[in-house]
DNA sequence: GGCGTTAGGTTAACAACGTTAAATTAACGT
DNA sequence: ACGTTAATTTAACGTTGTTAACCTAACGCC
């Protein structure tokens, strides 16, 4: 070995993950086209095929990359509820929001999950914390039991509040519908976290009608 | 010029074309993966040089093969609801299954529009049919008019929606939630297109619910 | 001490990629 | 015949992910 950068770095599992650091950092800095295997590991201060050494190949290393990303949005999702009553229709919202934040604070780690060609679709059973789809599912869960929500299938509820918030985000990254939205005078000067976060509130009456208990909702129209 | 494939075909606007539409066919059976310029240009019959008199580069000839694709999926949607009575609440659901149906018939191209990373969101304006948005709204407004569905800024509301069914067809189509509703028994034997469109029906309730006009709600525990 | 083995790298090379620039050719108008 | 233009090809480049051969230090064993 001739490189002394990584003589002072090098032990068992530190040059494994540098490697890993320096793909985090180069993909938040300059999305997924700065994430080439000789610029990781020019920021590791190795050849690029050493990283073979750890990792299978560039797929494997992205895949380490988003495994940690999930881990890191389960966390921070946890942590923004963790001060708010369980059962509550506010930790279900203050969830959601708290996935919009973190997709918003790491825009080039969430648009690789869903870019990124896997031959099949991930086993969601696979992914650390599953996506959060976990953390959601406790807290409907216990709004369905306090009777602060209506009492159905836990798992169809959590797919249309992850589908929304989900679609809410993908699409803001994707387009810009401010000009469509001129007329509502919602977006005038709010950045694009406000607007999001703005619209997701007011996506909240919406969906607290629909899944308020069904009591209140027996002499409706139906 | 020596290859005799392109002089049978060449015309002022046939080789562009040709180039598109080859384009389309190699990200529809291959993925984005499969999208090269040596590869375009093989099945056209051309240098993969010759395909920059027709486009500024490849990042050019996919935005026309997404721009294509977006105008075909406006027609898929306009042409699924062309049946159902203006103003139903009926015509607002057939649109976001048929928004699904697209995108699972489609679901290379669909990929693309959300995968590619543009230096900066699409303004949507710019896209043809504003990515359905267009159709869509019209549908919320005639309902709105109508009396099936509780007047507010129609633009929320087809956020609103647009996220929901974007949001689950996203999903689905980066991860296998399958593990995840076995237990609710709704996903036995189905493939992906029924359970996703079971899913979206299972939505359908708390949707409208949500969005019934606001009368009959008055004596809700607001 | 010599040898074989292992871990952790480097080097050399390859195929494929997107792209630029120069060269070529056919067609047209004067 | 000549100049011009459109539509291509060819040659070449830099970059990418990757494979395989090679190198070196460290270790254990005889």
């Amino acid at each position: 070995m001739t490189n002394s950068h990584v003589t002072e770095k090098a032990g068992s599992r530190e040059t494994e993950t540098a490697i890993l650091e320096a793909a985090r950092n180069l993909l938040a800095e300059g999305g997924l086209d700065a994430l080439s295997m000789r610029a990781v590991a020019a920021q590791v201060g190795l050849s690029a095929t050493a990283i073979y050494h750890w990792f299978e190949g560039k797929e494997d290393l992205v895949d380490r990359v988003v495994a940690h990303g999930f881990q890191r949005s389960e966390a921070y999702m946890r942590k923004s509820i963790e001060h708010i009553p369980a059962g509550s229709m506010e930790r279900v919202s203050a969830l959601g929001e708290a996935y919009i934040r973190f997709a918003l604070e790491n825009r080039e780690y969430f648009k690789i999950i869903f870019a990124i060609q896997t031959p099949a679709p991930r086993h969601m059973e696979d992914v650390p914390g599953q996506g959060g789809y976990r953390v959601l599912r406790e807290c409907v869960v216990e709004a369905m039991e306090a009777g602060n929500m209506r009492k159905t299938e836990p798992d169809i509820v959590v797919l249309y509040l992850w589908s929304l918030v989900h679609g809410l985000v993908t699409i803001f990254m994707a387009c810009d519908p401010q000009d469509l939205l001129a007329e509502t005078g919602c977006c005038e000067g709010l950045d694009e976290r406000e607007l999001t976060i703005g619209l997701f509130e007011r996506f909240r009456d919406v969906v607290r009608i629909g899944l308020q208990p069904v009591e209140v909702t027996k002499g409706g129209p139906r």
